[in-house]
DNA sequence: TATAATAACTTACATAAAGTAACTAAGTAA
DNA sequence: TTACTTAGTTACTTTATGTAAGTTATTATA
């Protein structure tokens, strides 16, 4: 199949290329959030919110934290890995600023 | 669901988290390909590469050509819009290299 | 005591997206 | 007439995602 593309890249992409994945690190970006928040903001059903953020904790991206309040609070967070998207994050809202109009015509 | 997200950022994502997408612009970025180079260089199944090329093109980020020689030659390449995400993968190329080592241990 | 509320998931089931491999069309060449 | 090549398409299977109900734990309320 391939034999040019560097792994690091391939690698990268594969993980923003998951569906839900760039807008959960997005999502995080503006600060720690709860499970049912991510949910309610990006749109994502729970059952594969919940896989994304085990994923994204395996990868060291996304880091969980439980606070036994009552009811249990437990908040989401980016790791130093998980915050360095935000250049990327830029990139996007710069590209998609300067060639997408119309947020209409996009069906 | 969501209140707060850009729709053109959002929209952006949405090309680039759908599947192969963000490869297949990569593969572009180094010039005009035939079908078939773009299917091997990224392993990316005809059926699908298909459905992303109409995509792409009707977003306008992709360009078809067809050269009647013998057998046809159809090139694909990418716009202005198209080319204007190379900003974009060199961060993504960047993030990839300061954080993601090694390439084994991604299984 | 029993019922209800809340958050964070999980499970079972249905639909949509992607992979696989065989097939088609057009234009030669053997 | 058969075969070759590129660029797809089609039929079918597997995987991913969506939907909605259920689970667990803890506390409040009737």
């Amino acid at each position: 199949m391939d034999q040019s593309i560097c792994p690091r890249f391939e690698k990268a992409i594969s993980i923003l290329s998951q569906r839900w994945t760039g807008l959960i690190i997005y999502q995080l970006l503006s600060g720690p959030q709860r499970f049912g928040t991510i949910e309610s903001a990006i749109g994502v059903s729970g059952r594969v919110l919940s896989d994304r953020l085990k994923d994204l904790e395996n990868e060291g991206i996304v880091k969980r934290e439980v606070y036994p309040e009552t009811p249990v609070r437990i908040e989401y967070s980016l790791t130093e890995k998980g915050s360095s998207f935000a250049p990327l994050m830029k990139e996007i809202e710069k590209w998609s600023q300067t060639w997408l109009n119309s947020p209409e015509e996009s069906k």
